[in-house]
DNA sequence: ATTTACCTTGACGTGCGCGTTAAGGAGCGC
DNA sequence: GCGCTCCTTAACGCGCACGTCAAGGTAAAT
């Protein structure tokens, strides 16, 4: 067994998230993950928080379709908000401080919009194919009342 | 100038649709739109249907992220509603039209069902980065708090 | 100490969804 | 007929998001 303490191997981060170990080391290359701590031997040894990460990764790929490019920015605000709850004892600048937040609060809001929009567009959509569905019900009714005038009046 | 009219040639469907020529000959290779008419010249004639096809393909794929093979199976059901309009005055067999029908009934509301569910996805998603921003508007404020504070008993 | 499972870093391969020449034919106003 | 634009097929190329070996090192159990 391996001493499951605060810290997961690449397998078990897998396991737990459906991706292949292949993957998590494929977003740490392209900067979606941050590089994760090591044990002597060289394994990686990954949080909580990145297993978080990762989920957030692919919400935003399968449910937005964004690229890995485009989540990486994205992913970046989290990055500051780790930051900031590192550094909430240390006594940073107060202004610097505000910065970073005003940031990270600006690119999840854009986030937010982008969210929304495709939640109306996609209500939308659904809404064009309630419509469609009743027209196939309607269709199916008129089927049933030729077949039975033609079983009341046979040719 | 070009003599419009019903018909329309690849490069206004191309840019009605936002789509390159190449994508539109590169659809109709993998079966995701039927071969066109042509003219004398073997210049491909678009219908209106074919471009409301174009726009649902491009909608199922940015909207629903579906891969290309997978829209293909999607679009056969508006080619069942295509046939069905075709054949209405045709007495063709009451029985197997019903069938075609209940078929593309049944593709239609497995579309229906997954674009529900993306919804709530997405709602879910969106619930949570209302609590998010949520959650910097309140260090934003307490990081004034804690300057107002600074500013009035001085270290 | 050896086995066995798990991990490491390359490096090449793959499927998808097109983009991009290349070489030439068709339509049409003049 | 000339010139111009729009079109045709064929074939190679490309970026993305990984998959798949290969060759070897490490951890933990026995």
């Amino acid at each position: 067994m391996v001493k499951e303490g605060a810290y997961l191997q690449i397998g078990e981060v897998a396991e737990r998230t459906s991706v292949t170990q292949r993957t998590l080391r494929f977003y740490e290359e392209k900067g979606l993950l941050r590089p994760p701590s090591r044990m002597e031997g060289g394994f990686r040894l990954y949080s909580e928080e990145d297993v978080s990460r990762v989920e957030q990764i692919r919400q935003l790929q399968k449910l937005l379709g964004f690229s890995l490019a485009e989540i990486k920015e994205m992913v970046e605000a989290e990055e500051i908000k780790s930051q900031i709850r590192a550094e909430y004892r240390r006594d940073a600048d107060i202004t610097e401080r505000r910065e970073k937040l005003a940031r990270a609060l600006a690119v999840t809001e854009t986030q937010y919009a982008l969210i929304r929009q495709k939640v109306e567009q996609l209500q939308q959509m659904r809404e064009e194919y309630e419509s469609k569905i009743a027209k196939y019900h309607g269709w199916l009714a008129q089927l049933d009342i030729t077949e039975q005038e033609l079983a009341a009046s046979p040719s």
